[in-house]
DNA sequence: TTGAAAGCGCTAACAG
DNA sequence: CTGTTAGCGCTTTCAA
């Protein structure tokens, strides 16, 4: 099983570009090369300020004569500190993660630190795995959209240094993008419309973030007297879409809520296919904002927040870099604020017949 | 600038859930404890075979009740080898490096590996930059879509193992999907209906493809008795569609072959801006079939390839898995089958007028 | 300010 | 089959 990774043939032609025999040179090499011992070296390249500056100028020169590159595995085995951050998402051809992904690459190589990408196939094993597997060669893990429980996670966080994105637990740093209050806006703009009753198309069953709107959907919509119900769970991608359209006919529902845009893209093709119109029939809206939400047909109602920011805040709060100072009690928990893009998927109630 | 990934505070509670002082237990711990030497742990880890049974099966019972978790950096400082691959996209928000991530990711993980991804944003600079910066923590480099002349591929090629996706340079191992082959039949599609004059929105100007496109699209339309025009290079992007568009139309050709999807996807929105039909007034052809091609309007025509399967063979390649017996002179260069996805947003030339 | 030397945790000869 | 002993390349006391 894993053998792939074991046999690695050489470059072709590595003793022809690289004149030393092929072998990088070390510390030693530049240290014999500059006559000085090897701590001076490792000083002049890592602490410069504590080195006399003519041996550091010499070294640094015969550092680059020789085309000398540090070894990062040989530099992290003293310290510990690998100078990488392993993001984990839960689906990573999911569009949801693209602004996470980027945000997060962005500020860990702002950092000075390389990004590991994990895809935990919305499996809790798999993250957690991933988690133990990695731990040792990375300095700390952000995990997007977590399918853990509370206790796996407040457990892994004991042992790792662990952040959350879109998922809050008590004591664990996160960044979510604010859905309750979005999910609020959602219910209110179809109160506006006139719509009186409303489903829910679940997420995973595992998912936080489900079971999070669901409570907020029941509780909102019972203020503005709406009737709310909850269906599925349902795959969060667009081949869910066909059994949640259908689940939400047949409830009879005049508008529904997809526990994302990927669920509501397929959603809105089995309306189409169905020769359902939306929004003459039934309302539809989604969360998240991705690529395509904006061209598909109809366009989609759907909340958007800053993603982009809560990956690169992710790992800002692992690597300390704004957390670092205030480290209160609790742990960080950065709420990202949200807001709903009305587009041509929700319209008013259809008259009651 | 590096300073961000400095000071790394403890996870909270460390040594609340770790016994031994908050240490990791390390082959000396297991071995004092099994009572054997500390290569007899190594081994009976690393080589099961080369060990006594029952010695084995102590000193794993050991180093299991110990928590023993192997250091992936002290394995890999002597061997140099460090069970992980890189992998550098042009721009990790553009779905067309979904499949590619995604089948990549699956075959580093099932060949034991880690995988690292990186960002290069379109820059040859930053492709460089960063396998010289990550050469010594990675096994190898794969790199999607490079905009780096053949010359510093090669030289690249020659120091670091490396293969390449959707690129091909005469001896550097790739996998592409037939564009070649599947350009040609988007000029015939497109000739069968009646078009005798197409435009090309060229990609990036330093993209490989987009110059071995517009290259079969000339003498391919010619063959065809087709006018071909390149108009260019445009942002592979939605954002660049608008520009696009507008060019296209303003050539007066009746059919616009995109450098992508994004491309094609943005210039259909302009197009509707404009009050133009597609594709009664202009016909639209992409590449790549990504997320949304088939949901936009209309739907795109767009050449199809099985991009998931160039992700893992390129691994594949870099492994040594597949092509590890027959490594003749050449490097081996995949390609993979396309095919054009007919939709909607193709059909008849417009009667002239 | 610089050098000598002792590791970091694991692997790989080389003996036994 | 198992133990001893060098390293892998770099950092880091501790002296000088």
């Amino acid at each position: 099983m894993t053998s792939g990774c074991q046999k690695l043939p050489q470059p072709a032609s590595v003793a022809t570009v690289n004149g030393d025999h092929g072998k990088r040179p070390t510390i030693y090499d530049v240290a014999r090369e500059a006559g000085v011992a090897t701590s001076t070296v490792s000083r002049a390249l890592a602490k410069p300020d504590r080195v006399n500056a003519r041996t550091r100028e010499h070294v640094l020169e015969v550092a680059k004569r020789l085309g000398y590159r540090t070894n990062p595995l040989a530099r992290a085995l003293p310290s510990g500190r690998t100078q990488t951050v392993a993001l984990f998402v839960s689906d990573v051809t999911n569009p949801h993660f693209f602004g996470i992904i980027r945000g997060a690459e962005q500020q860990t190589r702002a950092a000075g630190c390389t990004l590991i990408l994990g895809d935990t196939e919305e499996s809790p094993d798999l993250e957690s795995g991933n988690v133990e597997r990695l731990s040792g060669s990375v300095d700390g893990f952000v995990i997007a959209a977590s399918r853990m429980s509370d206790r796996e996670i407040r457990e892994l966080a004991g042992r790792h240094r662990l952040t959350l994105i879109s998922r809050q637990v008590e004591g664990v740093p996160s960044a979510i993008v604010d859905h309750e209050d979005g999910t609020r806006q959602i219910i209110e703009h179809l109160a506006s419309l006139g719509h009186t009753s409303v489903v829910y198309l679940a997420g995973p069953r595992r998912s936080w973030l489900a079971a999070k709107r669901w409570q907020v959907i029941r509780t909102t919509a019972r203020q503005f007297g709406m009737s709310a119900t909850r269906l599925g769970p349902f795959p969060p991608a667009v081949r869910g879409g066909a059994a949640a359209a259908d689940a939400a006919f047949g409830h009879g529902a005049t508008a529904a809520i997809a526990h994302n845009d990927l669920l509501a893209i397929g959603m809105l093709r089995r309306f189409a296919a169905r020769g359902l119109r939306v929004p003459d029939d039934i309302s539809v809206v989604g969360y998240d904002d991705i690529f395509g939400a904006d061209f598909c047909s109809p366009p989609l109602t759907t909340l958007a927040g800053q993603f982009e920011e809560a990956g690169r805040l992710a790992v800002d709060l692992l690597l300390g870099s704004r957390d670092g100072h205030r480290r209160s009690r609790s742990a960080s928990q950065v709420v990202l604020p949200s807001h709903l893009v009305i587009r041509d998927s929700t319209g008013p109630a259809p008259a009651r017949q």
